[in-house]
DNA sequence: ATACAGGCTCGCC
DNA sequence: GGCGAGCCTGTA
């Protein structure tokens, strides 16, 4: 396979990857193999370079978000003993700019489950709904549109292990096909409009909302608040404060993370994952 | 084995 | 308008 040299400064591919915002790139040899949209791709890292099949470096380049100043932003997280430890263990880590609708449901998806239990869950609609591209011997499967699912059924997608999510997302797949609910347009909109729009969709809460507005629609400032972050939240910065609600909690990371919250987010729930001694994925 | 996981929704107060 | 239980499934 011919392969195209793009220059990635401050970038860790393997971690991106590996840090819960996208579930379907596998490892191949030095690489990894994955698509992005309808396109297969095949990316390695060697150092602050990127390797990638020919023809697809721009696509690479805007996915991974190569863009964003990361230096700056880092340099804007709150100086305190928890955010530095986990600044400094995510170095390279990156919000990476996802097509909305693969994003959405595979968050609505998420509920409930393991990361390994999500990557079976895209791989099974992927294959089974998806459409092919061969890269080099690879068969890649893209995430199926939303019109593909909203021609499924309930029970073909229970068949891929989504059990009662199955409901939630043939409901959102048939609402965004009909074109009531068009994610493009839905870019134009405030941050607060966004995320009503995102959760009057079935399936899809505070949580869910957010994370497809950090990972699909680059609002850097959205703070998805998981069981891990929540965890860390408490346990490092309210080791005592018994009752502080949800509200409270939404309202001091708001106040505290500011505008780049979400790579805050990311980094601090990364690092809580990565280092986690239980757990694994 | 039985609990539990990167949540949403509904019914209850 | 806050709180608890149920929902599917795979894994420990």
């Amino acid at each position: 396979m011919k392969l195209t040299k793009i220059a990635a400064p401050d970038f860790n591919l393997a971690m991106t990857l590996d840090s819960g915002q996208v579930f379907h790139w596998e490892k191949t040899g030095a690489g990894f193999i994955g698509a992005i949209g309808e396109r297969s791709v095949y990316v390695e890292q060697r150092g602050n370079l990127l390797f990638v099949n020919q023809r697809s470096a721009d696509l690479v380049r805007n996915y991974f978000a190569l863009d964003h100043p990361l230096a700056r932003i880092c340099a804007s997280f709150p100086d305190d003993p928890v955010m530095n430890v986990a600044r400094d263990f995510c170095h390279g880590l990156r919000i990476i700019r996802q097509p909305k609708w693969e994003c959405l449901a595979t968050f609505i998806c998420s509920s409930m489950k393991r990361i390994v239990h999500i990557r079976q869950i895209s791989r099974a609609l992927r294959n089974r709904f998806g459409n092919a591209d061969k890269i080099d011997k690879y068969v890649v499967h893209a995430f199926p549109s939303a019109e593909r699912l909203a021609q499924s059924s309930e029970r073909l997608l229970r068949e891929c292990a989504l059990g009662y999510r199955a409901k939630n997302l043939l409901a959102t797949a048939r609402i965004v096909s009909s074109g009531n609910a068009d994610l493009e347009a839905w870019s134009s909109l405030s941050d607060l409009d966004l995320q009503a729009k995102l959760c009057g969709l079935p399936g899809v809460g505070a949580k869910v909302a957010n994370c497809v507005m950090l990972f699909a629609y680059e609002r850097l400032s959205a703070f998805p608040i998981d069981v891990w972050v929540e965890r860390v939240l408490r346990e490092k910065y309210f080791p005592r404060a018994r009752k502080l609600n949800a509200a409270g909690l939404r309202r001091f990371t708001e106040e505290y993370f500011g505008k780049q919250g979400g790579y805050a987010q990311q980094y601090l729930f990364h690092h809580a994952r990565t280092t986690a001694r239980r757990p694994k994925l």
